[in-house]
DNA sequence: TATATTCCTGACTAGATTTGTCAAGAATAG
DNA sequence: CTATTCTTGACAAATCTAGTCAGGAATATA
């Protein structure tokens, strides 16, 4: 299970997007700069977001990307999954040989990971990320977990 | 995020030594072989094992590795907690510098990620995922979420 | 005491992956 | 026409993972 930059950056970009929607195109350029996103870096990001159908472009002046339909019909799961490609926790892609053939004992437990990641981030979408709204009172709970996160 | 084979590596062996519980020691070469699991690298990894007080060894004849407490006491989230150390999902490492010294549009999203994350995996103990009773019922809401995993 | 067993430590390496960069081309608004 | 912007493909450096290896220290057993 692997969230790189290219997921957050991908995501940090749309969010921008949303946040400053019109019926323009806003070119990459703007994005990167409002968002300190490497400008190439996140051209080749879009490629992917394009091909998802989460993006339309359009070239030339004036030219750029918007969404492809309304802030809150995207969710965070789709954007992650168009750029991200090593998001499954099992060691065998689900496949359930990871150990000689059959499962390992671990097997069940990183399915389920791989469930709770994934419903977390369907259920998301780029309108209520912007809202900070749906998940608010998670927030509040955090104090007692910080075993897995560096600290430093 | 990033969830790595040492990890993975890390609860399985784990999980191999609870359930073989005795009150042996457990040679390396053992759970290595039983779990497929390459044993040098195995060895390393429990040296984080047993700094984290999980582990206890022994040297010699009859030596090996034996779990520091019951089953029941071992979390899944301490055992990844020593291993891993890229499991924040946030770009700041937690600081909320990450956009231009302040939070970026997706900071709150990032943490409650890993908010998600870090309860499911310090509420199990190895003795859950033996047992693979706490979280079964999730199990069976799986299919409506496919979409992060690669099916190929 | 001798010996085989097992952990302990540190260093090293190959390969994969991420995180970018770059250049040339195509579309298009004005 | 021309400047702007996306499009595509190739390339490269840095980092990280996954695993190896060698030498040493402790200890149970005979």
């Amino acid at each position: 299970m692997h969230l790189t930059t290219k997921g957050k950056y991908a995501v940090t970009a749309l969010l921008d997007l949303a946040l400053n929607e019109t019926n323009d195109f806003v070119p990459i350029s703007d994005l990167a700069g409002r968002q300190s996103i490497p400008g190439p870096y996140l051209e080749q990001l879009f490629r992917y977001l394009r091909k998802a159908d989460i993006l339309i472009s359009h070239r030339g002046p004036r030219g750029g990307y918007k969404l492809s339909r309304p802030r809150n019909e995207i969710k965070i799961g789709q954007i992650i999954s168009a750029v991200e490609d090593r998001m499954d926790a099992t060691q065998c892609s689900g496949e359930g040989n990871c150990s000689a053939g059959s499962k390992c004992l671990a097997h069940n437990l990183w399915t389920d990971l791989n469930y709770q990641v994934q419903s977390f981030l369907m259920d998301k979408s780029l309108e209520d990320v912007l809202k900070n709204a749906t998940y608010k009172d998670v927030n509040k709970k955090q104090k007692n977990y910080k075993l897995l996160i560096a600290t430093g």
